[in-house]
DNA sequence: ATAATATATTTCGATATCGAATTATTTGAT
DNA sequence: ATCAAATAATTCGATATCGAAATATATTAT
């Protein structure tokens, strides 16, 4: 109704008109399922963009962070090869390939000779990087309890319920 | 309740394992609010998945595809400047500019003069390109349906309520 | 009117990612 | 035992993204 919806309409209400057009354009198009989708995508971009701008006073993007998160609650001594932490993030493992070459110089990671295997390599943290890894997953999950803080203890464990039935 | 939890136990479930490790190795820290984000990006990065699968046949990736599919809703000769869609997309214009440099060599989009402002361009479909947005739209709608299809409709209107109150 | 500032888009250099090919090693079949 | 197929990691070439700088135009203040 009124004209103040301009910035809103850009941004949080978005999906909102997003609706509508399809509505108007492709009546024949249930365009439920686009919300939902466009939404999940975006709520997800605002937490990536989040977490990220976090870790920049400490010279870290997502892609490293990710990695040394991952390696820290394996616990102290524990490690992964290349292959299962390229699962676990979802990227090639070529893209993992170039985040350990960037964490080792900065010797945040060792890589070492799998025992079992001598194809595979462990990947484990170095003490530094294990203490930057102890002091950010502090700021760290401040900034996610702020990024969540609208919704309710009750809410977050439905939401966890509902991402889970996707995809 | 069956033995049939196996996929799923190292994907859904995957989350609930990380839950452990967190607290075994930091018990001062409520990993809750890193199991929330961390569904939600892994929910996001299945989503962005299978709609990219769905649009290789069309030689499109996500990206093209979604500057096509927001320019169809905005109706027939509609138009959008790079910025805003630079904007609706949470990328940067010059992120943009390569979008519509490679949709453009393709006949699907064309860069129009604004007639109000000379620094500004119009984006508009071509023929061609509403015709691709016209025809893919369908499919991927389907994908989505098929990504969302274990949530019933309250569960969906739920999810959104809950994803708008993110970040 | 003029100058300073803001805005729209593009260019440029750097870099993270991907997929395919490569190398080394292990596993499996006969 | 040997050979083929599978697997782990890396390298390589291509490309999408970003942020900063450049260019052109518009807006604002005086």
């Amino acid at each position: 109704m009124g004209p103040s919806k301009d910035r809103r309409a850009s941004q949080g209400g978005a999906m909102d008109s997003i609706l509508v057009q399809w509505r108007q354009e492709r009546p024949d198009i249930d365009p439920g399922v686009m919300a939902v989708c466009g939404e999940l995508l975006r709520a997800a971009a605002r937490v990536r963009d989040g977490v990220g701008t976090n870790l920049t006073a400490d010279d870290l993007d997502f892609a490293g962070f990710d990695v040394l998160l991952t390696l820290r609650r394996q616990g102290r001594g524990s490690a992964l090869s290349p292959s299962e932490l390229a699962q676990d993030m979802m990227i090639s493992t070529s893209a993992m390939t170039n985040r350990l070459d960037r964490l080792q110089k900065r010797g945040l990671i060792e890589r070492l000779a799998d025992p079992e295997d001598r194809r595979a390599l462990r990947v484990v943290l170095t003490e530094t990087g294990f203490a930057l890894a102890e002091r950010i997953v502090v700021s760290h999950v401040a900034t996610e309890e702020r990024l969540v803080s609208a919704l309710s203890p009750d809410e977050r464990m439905e939401l966890r319920r509902l991402l889970a039935k996707i995809g």
